[in-house]
DNA sequence: GTCTATAGGTAGATAGAC
DNA sequence: GTCTATCTACCTATAGAC
């Protein structure tokens, strides 16, 4: 299959940029992994921001994507939390560096960045998912909580395992193998968690 | 009071890695900012790895005392979770940099920085814990869980709000001071939270 | 201990041949 | 479009005066 100058070059760029972050990846090694020169990178992409740019939208983009396609669906809040949980795991297992990159950069780049981003088309929008569970509070069909603390919730225990791999890994002596099949079973795990946090007794 | 070259360094250092992380880091900005020049950085560090390693084992080091201190008391097992979420959080809230400090280099600095760190005397020992959730479950006090899990969900619920703070602050339209409030608020609303997901029906 | 000046190396970006 | 060669800027680290 032939693959395009330009995507050997994103996807060159993501491995590099995702796993060095913006500041300690060097244009030389995308070069290299994309088997061309650093003169070509700067042909299709006129700076080190530029490219870097079009990789971390995309991995926005791509997150945003994944929570709201969930969020936003009309079905029993339960049900809800499961498909979220499973989906959300699932994509993260596809992409485990995706998380700590998109975290380190916002973190690092300022506010302004962080500003920019969350004013797009394509953006994370768990509103919905809010006044969901709000309804069910006020129905006294869950227990009684706060809605955004519990979305929050929610996303802690999905996405903070894939940032704090290393150190977790490190900490309970687990090789690659078992933390995938830990992953596994935490989509399970979680939503029975949230939900039995939340269930009346 | 007096401060020392020295310390006044630390503390300068301390700030601009713990915002920009190793690779983005300049040793021009820390010495403007210990209102000294660069030469003096190398007399009392020899390197920008030096330095760097300064900070980050003393923030790694008060991270592992932080967990370990309550994961050994010898207390029960929900007075211990109620205990733990309130003292972490309350040393996140005094330095809320630095999870996503120690992440970000943790991710990025590869497995063999990760290993040392984690050959040392000073460093996280979630085992204690671990062991008592099993003793609850074996003895039919809480619901079946998967004990490392439930260590990992701790963990995650704690942490997670202070390396999302911008994306999630954006995300919902909050304040600097409604987050605070927010972080306080969680305190009891996560123990709460983790408590009633195993407490039996 | 603290400073200034500079060496030495590297990275992003450009110029120009093919 | 793709390459080689080079420019320019910056950053870490060192040398040496005070």
């Amino acid at each position: 299959m032939e693959q395009s100058t330009e995507e050997k070059i994103l996807e060159a760029a993501r491995e590099v940029f995702m796993t060095k972050g913006f500041a300690a990846a060097r244009m030389q090694e995308i070069a290299d992994r994309a088997g061309i020169n650093k003169g070509l990178l700067h042909y299709y992409y006129r700076s080190k921001n530029k490219l870097f740019r079009a990789v971390f939208d995309e991995a926005f983009a791509k997150f945003s994507a994944g929570i709201n396609q969930v969020f936003e669906a009309d079905i029993p809040l339960f049900d809800k939390i499961e498909q979220f949980v499973d989906r959300y795991i699932s994509l993260l297992m596809r992409n485990p560096a995706m998380p700590a990159f998109v975290i380190s950069e916002l973190n690092q780049k300022g506010e302004a960045f962080a500003q920019e981003l969350l004013s797009r088309q394509t953006r994370p929008n768990p509103l919905p998912l809010v006044m969901q569970v709000q309804q069910e509070v006020t129905a006294g069909n869950i227990n009684p909580v706060n809605p955004v603390g519990l979305v929050l919730n929610l996303l802690s225990l999905c996405v903070f395992p894939f940032l704090a791999r290393p150190m977790f890994q490190g900490m309970m002596q687990v090789s690659n193998e078992m933390y995938d099949e830990l992953m596994q079973q935490r989509k399970q795990e979680v939503a029975e968690f949230v939900i039995s946090a939340i269930r009346k007794p």
